[in-house]
DNA sequence: TTAACTATGTGAAAAGGTTCACAAAAGTAT
DNA sequence: ATACTTTTGTGAACCTTTTCACATAGTTAA
């Protein structure tokens, strides 16, 4: 099988890619920046993951699911398949993103390199602080919260980013919502509902922390 | 069997948690919560699944691995539950933590209010910007992160979060290891390097924006 | 050119995680 | 009291994901 036999990018027949894989696929992308700036011409399924602390055949596996990226004696192009990587994943495009909620994460989320880098482009901040709104944050004007899916709108935006306080963030989503987005990050600790057509992903930073403390406490076995 | 065969709270037999569930506990904890502050005594695997978007075999399954909650007919006592869940996670107590790189993401987790929320007491700040170094960030003074190993020693730390560059996460991770630190949370945009007794988990801000750009470009089927 | 080596791609097996289905135990109503 | 309802706790079945193992196809060296 080579990788025009998957000649629609994007459909990947009927196969049900696993959020597993997806997330694999980040990490192989990033991985595979890193390799290519060190000047790796070529690396191995085994080479790539051990750097992920994963088995080579999870790499293959992960691979397949999408095509055929290598030569077998010799391994994948590092560049090639990064943009491989990045065309699975729509990063090679820049994204149209809104952030609200201007405060403590947000700002920061603003100002985060990492997404700029994979094409999430903030072009629109809203807030509904009176003193943030028409002020200027990192070259972007605050707007105003209330008029918000009139401007998600107009600026055409595609992603929106949520950092607002659990206790407004459904209302929030609502608007989101109505103004036709489909795509929603949100940072607010809170279980929110979107319609079946809305694609919403949770960050939850204090997961991690709990997590480590859990393994902590019950001196969990570590993994492999 | 009752929640008494389970005197060692921490040791849970030979059985494997898996990471899914220890997550899904800090869910259960958070809805837990909001439950009680609205006033519920009790509540089913049913109802608790339903917030959770998850089957109520899989809530019952879950607690199932730690003891038996719940009183049948009933349903899960809100208030104790909570407790339980705390206790299991670790976070029925505080935890000395320091976080490394007050820059942009860093002095955001300084302020975040979930972490508090949950015994995570963030003590000790430290920086390599001597503009920074002796500076006091919402109550705590900076310090040089070249007294590193010292100063987390003598802070008796547990905990440790990065938020440096990626290209010096490595150097500070080794420093952290060296103090005795057994769990780190990661945010650079690094594979890390740790001993096998030290507890590493990342945190990829990027990784859910991709997954949404992959959901979008695909038209990945939406779950359940 | 040939032999030895390396590494992919992938069915099949194994492992792991989720859901089913039901007995058991408690609550509720009459 | 008794019948009926509700809901837990849990083996077993099912489904998904990971790992194994190997045929295949390319590289490398002499």
């Amino acid at each position: 099988m080579n990788s025009n036999t998957y000649s629609t990018v994007g459909s990947f027949g009927k196969k049900r890619i696993s959020e597993s894989t997806i997330h694999r696929l980040s990490r192989y992308y990033r991985t595979l920046s890193v390799l290519e700036k060190e000047g790796l011409q070529t690396v191995s399924s085994k080479d790539l993951a051990k750097r992920e602390k994963l088995t080579p055949a999870q790499v293959r596996k992960d691979l397949s699911f999408f095509g055929s990226f290598g030569t077998r004696g010799l391994g994948y192009p590092v560049t090639e398949l990064k943009h491989q990587m990045a065309s699975i994943l729509g990063i090679d495009r820049l994204w149209r993103v809104a952030l609200i909620g201007v405060g403590n994460i947000g700002s920061a989320l603003v100002g985060y390199k990492e997404f700029a880098r994979q094409g999430f482009n903030i072009i629109k901040l809203f807030d509904n602080d009176q003193r943030k709104i028409g002020s200027n944050h990192k070259g972007i004007t605050i707007s105003d919260v209330r008029n918000l899916e009139r401007d998600l709108k107009e600026a055409r935006i595609e992603m929106v980013i949520i950092a607002v306080p659990a206790t407004v963030a459904q209302y929030i989503i609502d608007d989101v919502v109505k103004a036709g987005i489909k795509a929603i990050l949100n940072f607010a600790p809170a279980n929110l509902k979107v319609p079946n057509d809305v694609f919403l992903r949770n960050e939850n930073m204090s997961m991690e922390l709990e997590y480590l403390s859990f393994a902590l406490v019950n001196n969990h076995a570590q993994k492999k």
